[in-house]
DNA sequence: ATGGCCCGTAGAACGGGA
């Protein structure tokens, strides 16, 4: 079985890359962020008519969010969730399931700007209201997987440049700590239970040959109850397709386990 | 060097991203 989180930049323009992976990935559940898509609009035939059952809360030009299930691989999803519960929000950030017996929370964390803006104050704030909510969560799941675009970079060893990204957005303390936070509900990053390459990143700045150059972030999460992360066996970044013409910003990242 | 690039909404630049 195999899970994945992928910012796709627009669902709309990434639909060709999304497809072409789907039909070679093997991936069993696909969470996507900044699908840009209103839920009137989403492809929904098209990824069905490709193998994968969708679920999605979406807005016009700017965020949204999207489940999707390999049809005949991974059952239907129940206890559907399509926003934070405890936030008063009209923003598109959060999309949950349960799947099987696994609990898939699929979030595109506020990007908060710059330090100290409204809009960093909305990711702390943001931040909180999920913290709390998880708890609940975890109470109920013995199996949750906490995955998306968290726009946290947890170490600096998840950083290309730490002293030029010190304090920064994405990077300072107070994003770093609700990052433990999460990790003190009970969960453990998929991704450092294994060896990895350095400068594993997930985004890259479309700029300045940023992906070329190895100057990128690992903003992108897949954390796990610790059971479930006992079971994992591998979790990988498919940097591949930053290699594609037009491509999104974000690699995926993909966890994968043995049989479901 | 505080921008570079990309996306959506536009139907020209601009906000937003990270």
């Amino acid at each position: 079985m195999k899970l994945a989180t992928w910012n796709v930049n627009s669902l709309k323009v990434r639909m060709p890359h999304l497809l072409a992976w789907l039909a070679t990935a093997e991936v069993d559940i696909v969470c996507l962020q900044e699908t840009k898509t209103p839920d009137d609009s989403f492809p929904a035939q098209e990824l069905l008519d490709a193998g994968y059952r969708s679920h999605f809360a979406g807005q016009k030009t700017y965020n949204g969010v999207a489940i999707l299930l390999r049809d005949g691989h991974v059952g239907p999803a129940r206890d559907l969730v399509y926003a934070l519960p405890g936030l008063e929000d009209p923003q598109k950030r959060l999309i949950a399931a349960t799947v099987d017996d696994l609990r898939i929370v699929c979030g595109y964390f506020p990007n908060g700007q710059a330090v100290g803006s409204d809009k960093y104050a909305y990711k702390l704030e943001w931040l909180d209201a999920l913290t709390q909510w998880l708890r609940g969560e975890l109470a109920e799941s013995a199996s949750l997987a906490l995955v998306g675009d968290f726009n946290i970079a947890p170490e600096d060893r998840d950083v290309h440049d730490p002293a030029l990204w010190a304090g920064q957005v994405l990077c300072s303390a107070p994003e770093r700590a609700a990052f433990r936070s999460l990790l003190g509900l009970g969960l453990v990053d998929a991704f450092r239970q294994f060896e990895q390459p350095e400068r594993s990143y997930t985004w890259w700045d479309y700029r300045d040959l940023a992906f070329r150059r190895k100057m990128g972030l690992r903003i992108d999460h897949i954390l796990l109850t610790p059971t479930l992360g006992g079971t994992c066996t591998a979790c990988d970044i498919a940097v591949d397709l930053r290699r594609l013409e037009r491509p999104s910003d974000h690699a995926p990242v993909v966890a994968t386990f043995p049989q479901s």
